[in-house]
DNA sequence: TTATATAATATAACCGGTTACATTTCAATG
DNA sequence: CATTGAAATGTAACCGGTTATATTATATAA
């Protein structure tokens, strides 16, 4: 592997000439600029990204940190994020904490001796003092998805409550009477302003009690056995809003166990918009997140911070939409 | 940031001393080592990454090359190697091909002026030049499910014939007597060898000739083509194996519309053993591949070749297991 | 006690870039 | 023609580690 003293050699310049080439620093006559490009082609030399990082105290690596990649709302969105990364000249790091928060600071901890240039987190367990270490790190974040309520960084979510409100009034809409709610963990703070939602439309029927919300993980597992104890203790449910489509696919598979027919006698609404919620049989009507969109903006976000084009944190909160599917199609 | 030098100052010793009680090279005094250590703990110092790497050549980095990480068969895949590069220190960079050879190139060439300690690669548009490149720049390398098949590298795959056999069998186990399959595209390696086990079973039944292949992408819409044209084509048609669970789903998706039963009319067996086979209205039976397995071998067998402690490529080729589920009970 | 081998530590070069500062070149001005 | 200042380029320090080699301290043998 060439390097940029093979180059300045060859070129018969010196190795600032040739930085300021490779950079567009500085002043370089057109001549002087030919002769290095011609160097640089005829070495085929590619700039070592790791000594361009110990100088500058830069990785050109981003870390993508998620709960895990095997929620498939994830991929979507680490799909985006690579493919501005990349656009962009960087890489990105894989990192799963499976929302553990030993690992979430593990991570903060060995990549800040990385020199990441950027950190995009979505994770439900970080609190203040990680946010302060990583200001005074001088580390840029923009926090996806799972954000904390009060901080001063980008953060990226989308309208929860509104989301929840228009499915349950979708579910209302379509005539359901006994409408029931799988939330997400209570520390999950999507799950509550999801839940909010839901009851911003159900809190003044007369039928409603908090018993009519189950709390499940964001798992198809933990939605399927909800829904059944929901099931039991409410016989005359007949609609169910799930706090995402995991939740919603495992309360199908229980309605399907149970006899209980989609969507005549149940009608299911999901959140998040994942590919599979539009892959059952019944489709699921779900909640679409802009998934991709989301991590575009993100990338985009934090590149901004990076190169330091802007330093105000922006808090965007996007539209979420009502996809119509079979399970609530009567 | 406490520097390696500051910890020599503070401790009273030489940069080169420290150097070695990080590392535990050479020989050290006790007492030396002790002080050097409180220095190391009193300064919060952790040695700074990317100087090592320049220092070594080395990045502690491995990429992952994936056709798409939304595929779902690859966020497990690479939920495991992840884990296993935590756990020895190392980072994982995410890299989608997409398919393209374009893209596979860009990566190898741009990872390779950053040090990455190795690549798990899984594209078939690789070719053997790009190989003998890899080995040049001698960066360690792991071929993962999508592998040529004449090299000389470790690389780690599955049984697809005999998967194929096992998935067609087992078809004609449960009484279907007009089997098709929906195959992969030809260049792919994998569906072909998963073909050549449909056929190993079919070819010598009498109603058999070649328009009982199909040919899909790895994807949910274009199984659910293809399926469809097989309805049109082949009346009679009584079972089908996918090549892959996406392509499954979408024939699955298929045989609802056209109103034929599964598992009375049609029966279903997919490829991959993705979590998404188990979670459909009815679950898809499907031939189970060690994908978590797969990506912990694969980094396993990168650890070796990176450490140095091995350099004989290995072949995996493992076992694959049918899972039986209601798609195939009768 | 002195010579010699060995253990422990220090010095300084090196990895391959960037860049502050120094130097040279050259056109414009007095 | 000498002076001046901007433009172009070069020199060398620096980023923060590793490590070959040199040096010093200590143990062993003669």
């Amino acid at each position: 592997m060439a390097t940029i003293r093979d180059v300045a050699k060859k070129a018969g310049v010196s190795v600032a000439t040739v930085s300021r080439v490779i950079n567009k620093k500085g002043k370089i006559r057109k001549e002087t600029e030919e002769i290095v490009l011609q160097a640089i082609k005829d070495l085929s030399y590619t700039p070592n990204m790791v000594a361009r990082g110990l100088s500058n105290r830069r990785s050109y690596a981003v870390a993508l940190i998620v709960p895990t990649i095997t929620n498939p709302f994830f991929p979507e969105m680490a799909r985006a994020v690579e493919d501005i990364a990349r656009d962009n000249g960087y890489n990105v790091l894989l990192c799963n904490t499976d929302d553990r928060r030993d690992r979430l600071i593990d991570y903060i901890n060995s990549l800040s001796s990385q020199y990441v240039d950027g950190m995009i987190i979505s994770s439900h367990n970080i609190v203040k003092e990680d946010l302060q270490k990583l200001d005074r790190l001088g580390i840029p974040l923009v926090m996806m998805d799972r954000v904390l309520d009060d901080h001063d960084f980008t953060s990226i979510t989308v309208q929860n409550r509104e989301g929840g409100r228009k499915a349950t009034q979708h579910l209302v809409d379509v005539g359901c009477t006994r409408i029931a709610h799988i939330s997400g963990l209570e520390d999950e703070l999507n799950a509550t302003h999801r839940m909010w939602g839901y009851r911003d439309i159900v809190s003044d029927k007369s039928w409603f009690d908090p018993s009519w919300i189950g709390k499940a993980e964001f798992s198809v597992k933990s939605g399927y056995q909800v829904a059944k104890e929901l099931f039991v203790r409410h016989p005359d449910i007949d609609g169910i809003f799930c706090s995402n489509d995991l939740i919603a696919i495992g309360a199908l598979k229980a309605a399907y166990e149970w006899g209980k027919k989609i969507p005549n006698e149940l009608a299911i609404v999901g959140f998040d918009g994942i590919d599979m919620s539009g892959l059952t049989v019944p489709g699921i009507t779900t909640i679409q997140q802009p998934t991709y969109h989301m991590g575009e903006l993100a990338m985009e976000e934090l590149l901004k911070q990076i190169e330091g084009q802007n330093n105000e944190p922006k808090k965007y909160e996007l539209d979420v939409e009502l996809v119509l599917r079979e399970s609530t199609m009567r």
